[in-house]
DNA sequence: TTGTAAGCGTTATCAT
DNA sequence: ATGATAACGCTTACAA
């Protein structure tokens, strides 16, 4: 259920209760719609009217209207609003995993986007899927009218939650759908396949999969396609070498640490994310003594900026999220505006191939 | 004034808007208190008071509701809360640069606060000053209760438009101030000073300074530390080369490879940021064959995670993230608690130096 | 402890 | 074109 009990128990949130919990100590009244009327001698509707465009007024009332309005610093209000349409205009935007360059762009793309929709977000950042729960109940409690999230929804138990509000939810990146949920997701297990036959030509012999978390699909979709398209150049699937990673940097890092340990060197690698494959760069050198693209052909996933670095030069699969947003956007857009029932759709976008230097030599 | 028009001529806005224009076509109603008391047999009062922790209702009473409650799938609104009161628990954050890890990461750790406050984020992404008067009037359309803004508020006019909004605003790292308008910033000068001792203590002779852009004040105020304490250490102020960047990887990439042009070569650089530093290392070895830290030592600031990567192992200033989001929470809990008058307070956090390889050689 | 009723600020409807 | 009025869903003062 709501968990409007542990809201109240925030501090910030009791103070400010607390302060106004009777009408006599409230504070600056803002101004409002009466106010101005007052002022400019009409009635309140035809202060509504003046800031409602298409609305039949008078340019001599609405010239009135407005300069009442200025000279009091009249704002309107749009909860009252919200209370009658039902609709906030609010989208609730959950992420999370910020410190990953591809989910900081994706948010500034998509916050931009919805601005320009007329749309606000209010965002809900989560650590971990324990307080998603409590997070969407406050979203909720805001009428939010829909959600969107980067988050790779994984677990059958956040659809589900997802799918009880009677909401539409659009996701990014993830696998499971269900009423109300649609997603736009990349081309992963396309862009394993091409992967392979990209590292194919570069005379892959002993390739690598250097995989994300388990829990994430999209991560493991680019792993299926990867070891298709391995088996498609000839190679046997038992010589791929999986490590698991955690799409960090020091988690791409160890993986290959711990390979060298173990004796394995491969010449070949697909990483599941750019840090990851970032972290694979400086461990194959500092720890292997092997040179990127020299020793080892490596590919990753986003296009971070830091893939473009110098120090780096990464080939990369380009999410084209500008393209991903615009659909996502799209779903938005029809999910709001049916009226009979819930929505699931899927939208796959082709991620785009940035040949960089790490693949670049002819070994 | 407001730009409402503006906001009406949206796509999105304007379809749902059309939508529910008239009372007839509805769209499915929520489950509201008085469904749940009809279904309980009690008053809306009760509904209410069942939801209030510390309001006196009976046990039994209590049970009712929340059965009924969790039946019907009721979902409390609290946007009527926010008529009532005035107060939304809504904060707006104003931010852009989420290319900058930094400031993903300080959005992340905000946000995180706030939630943890039982405040909510109403995020407002910006790109230029252009945008911001208008989406600073929708934000307060929502009758947010305060700002938090991670942008350099360098203008003068950006802090009047603040200021008029008679709203507590939280900045970082700005300079500017006034009523309403408190700030939290690291202690950017004497970062600077440390930065100089410290270079100067590895032997610099000829030390760079790559600044930020002119606008951004804490980038200034870093340089003027800076100055000072190479003055300090016995070098002519004019001997110090000042160049500039825009705080991104390219600019300071594209700064050393102009230097390479002119024959400079620096043996000491102080740079604004993380990422301008890391393009500057990259540069020193691709455009000038010099090494770092063995031919030039670097400084950053702001420990971006790309700082601890091998490739840059890059010393930087930590500007204590968590400490500052955590004193801006001091100056919102005490200005959103005050009714007497704006606030205005400004706070100081010291970064604290993270010794790297960048700096670690003696040569 | 519980119920009744007023009120928050706006917009849609209806009457003028 | 304009004004009066009801309605949105909840909280709180007050009465019982």
């Amino acid at each position: 259920m709501c968990d409007i009990a542990a809201w109240h128990d925030c501090t910030v949130a009791v103070r400010l209760r607390a302060k106004h919990a009777t009408w006599e100590n409230a504070i600056i009244r803002a101004v409002t719609s009466i106010d101005v009327a007052r002022a400019a001698g009409v009635s309140q509707s035809a202060v509504s009217r003046a800031f409602s465009p298409g609305s039949s007024i008078s340019a001599r009332t609405k010239q009135k209207v407005l300069a009442a309005a200025a000279s009091l610093g009249y704002r309107p209000n749009r909860i009252p609003a919200i209370m009658l349409s039902g609709r906030s205009f609010m989208v609730g935007v959950v992420i999370g995993g910020l410190e990953n360059p591809f989910y900081a762009t994706a948010l500034e793309r998509l916050a931009t986007a919805l601005r320009e929709s007329g749309l606000q977000v209010l965002l809900m950042h989560v650590d971990d899927a324990l307080t998603l729960d409590s997070a969407l109940d406050r979203l909720v409690s805001y009428r939010i009218d829909a959600i969107v999230t980067s988050l790779a929804i994984g677990s059958k138990a956040v659809v589900q939650a997802l799918s009880q509000l009677r909401l539409p939810v659009v996701c990014f990146n993830s696998s499971h759908v269900g009423p109300w949920i649609s997603t736009v997701n990349s081309n992963n297990h396309g862009a394993g396949l091409v992967a392979a036959r990209l590292l194919g030509r570069h005379g892959m012999q002993r390739p690598l999969w250097l995989a994300g978390p388990s829990r994430n699909s999209a991560s493991r979709a680019r792993g299926r396609g990867f070891c298709q398209g391995v088996r498609d150049t000839g190679i046997p699937s038992a010589r791929l070498v999986r490590v698991q990673g955690n799409d960090t940097y020091d988690s791409g890092y160890d993986a290959i640490a711990r390979l060298q340990k173990q004796g394995i060197r491969p010449d070949a690698i697909f990483s599941s994310n750019d840090m990851m494959a970032c972290g694979a760069i400086d461990a194959l050198r500092e720890c292997m003594g092997l040179h990127c693209p020299h020793d080892v052909a490596i590919m990753g996933y986003d296009n971070i900026p830091q893939a473009a670095w110098r120090s780096y030069d990464l080939t990369s699969f380009d999410q084209q999220t500008d393209q991903m947003v615009a659909r996502a956007m799209q779903l938005l857009d029809e999910a709001l505006g049916t009226q009979d029932g819930p929505v699931s759709r899927t939208c796959i976008v082709d991620a785009q191939l940035i040949e960089r230097g790490s693949t670049r030599a002819a070994r």
